[in-house]
DNA sequence: AATCCACAGGAAGTGCTGGGCG
DNA sequence: CGCCCAGCACTTCCTGTGGATT
């Protein structure tokens, strides 16, 4: 196909979308369905800001996908309509920004001063904010979301100063908003950090398959040329994200993939096949981004497992794992890291789900963790592969 | 009941990069 | 310029431990 009729095809009107963005992950609906509840008590809990006064600190909790960041965002676009610049909103993702550091100049940010990212030391950032923050003399509300990353990471330091902040404050007042989907996470904090977040409490309930649907057909409407699926694709995305603790996220990725396959060829409309062909797809397409992406050392301990694997061996533990890599890194020529890394590589991609490890004890024979591969070999491969290639000529060549 | 394996995993530090600030 | 900072990947040194075997 040359450029020109490549061109030619995206300039078309698509027989399948109407308005495809309406289905990408950071689009927040005019209306969201089956949390009218949650939308209606976090506003309650925020609407004090528009009087003036300093709104309760709030915790929500749910699992992936269960509308936690949509419910929020909304209810403070609707609320910065009505407070216009009375009060100021930030909101900040603590999966990318997982350091004291790194939050707080976010933070900084908003209030509209300039913080490099990095070469300051944390405490001149901590000062340039409270400084920022008062000078403007206004509510900030205060969004962090994915808490439990900042926190596992980096502790509750800045947590800690943040509920207690408006102890410095004279014209200035903050209300902490804390999102999570690690239930357990709050064992991790301060006592005093984990009452003063939770003055306020959300419960985000898993949706039900049925739920999942009502949310698929709303935005369908707006995303869909009329008539552009077959009656079952919507309820088997909606079935297939269910099984997974009710994620709407991968309920609505389910449905644009598989749209975007039909697109790609050219189907009439689409249908239950290539909603089978995104789920696999969306599966290795994870996959194989992390493994391409991993650190050197990381990808050499996850080729330890799966070569090991491939012999057949079994109940793979650390040492064994350990000694290919010292193998392989001697085949190579590079220069091997040390066990106590490996173990922590391995925590990594036991976290990153692309390895199942878990501590076991053999009694007699030792402490240790017992590792194998939780994702399909074929997955694995395809991340692997130059790297596996690399490794195929060096040993011709050593041979 | 005591022993002892094969690590787990915490703490502190190093060397490096990419930046402040005065 | 010299000295400071954060973050990362990693090392060194370390104490802790579940349970089969002695």
């Amino acid at each position: 196909m040359s450029l020109e009729e490549l061109f030619e095809r995206f300039t078309l009107q698509s027989r399948i979308f109407k308005d495809r963005d309406k289905l990408l992950p950071d689009y927040v609906p005019g209306d969201l369905p089956h949390r009218s509840n949650q939308v209606l008590q976090l506003a309650k809990i925020l609407a004090p800001a528009l009087a003036g006064s300093r709104p309760s600190n709030v915790f929500i909790y749910g699992l992936t996908g269960t509308g936690k960041t949509a419910v929020t965002k909304y209810v403070l676009r609707k609320l910065s309509e009505r407070a216009q610049d009375k009060v100021i909103f930030s909101y900040v993702n603590c999966r990318q920004n997982d350091t004291s550091y790194r939050v707080l100049a976010e933070l900084t940010r908003d209030l509209g001063t300039r913080i490099p990212f990095t070469g300051l030391a944390t405490s001149e950032v901590y000062k340039r904010f409270v400084n920022a923050l008062d000078r403007r003399g206004r509510i900030m509300v205060v969004v962090l979301d994915e808490i439990d990353h900042l926190v596992k990471k980096s502790g509750d330091d800045v947590l800690y100063f943040l509920t207690r902040i408006n102890e410095q404050l004279t014209s200035s007042r903050l209300s902490l908003i804390g999102i999570t989907n690690d239930l357990k996470f709050t064992e991790f904090l301060d006592a005093r950090v984990k009452s003063s977040l939770g003055e306020e409490e959300l419960v985000f309930p898993p949706y039900t398959a049925r739920e999942l649907e009502d949310i698929l057909r709303q935005r369908a409407a707006e995303t869909f040329v009329e008539g552009a699926l077959t009656a079952e694709v919507i309820p088997m995305c909606a079935a297939i994200a269910a099984k997974q603790n009710g994620d709407a996220r991968l309920a609505l990725d389910l449905l644009l993939k598989a749209a975007d396959i039909a697109e790609r060829d050219e189907a009439e409309k689409v249908t239950s096949e290539h909603v089978r062909q995104a789920q696999r797809e969306i599966e290795k397409n994870v996959t194989v981004d992390v493994i391409k992406s991993m650190p050197l050392h990381v990808k050499m301990v996850l080729i330890a497992i799966y070569l090991l694997e491939k012999e057949g061996a079994r109940n793979l533990t650390t040492g064994v794992i350990y000694n290919k890599y010292l193998e392989i890194t001697k085949m190579l020529g590079m220069d091997p890291v040390t066990q106590r890394r490996i173990s922590d590589i391995i925590n990594e991609l036991d976290m990153s789900g692309i390895v199942n490890a878990r501590v076991v004890s053999l009694g007699r024979y030792g402490r240790t963790k017992v590792i194998r591969l939780s994702t399909n070999v074929k997955s694995i491969e395809e991340g692997l592969q130059e790297d596996l290639f690399m490794l195929g000529v060096t040993e011709m060549v050593t041979r």
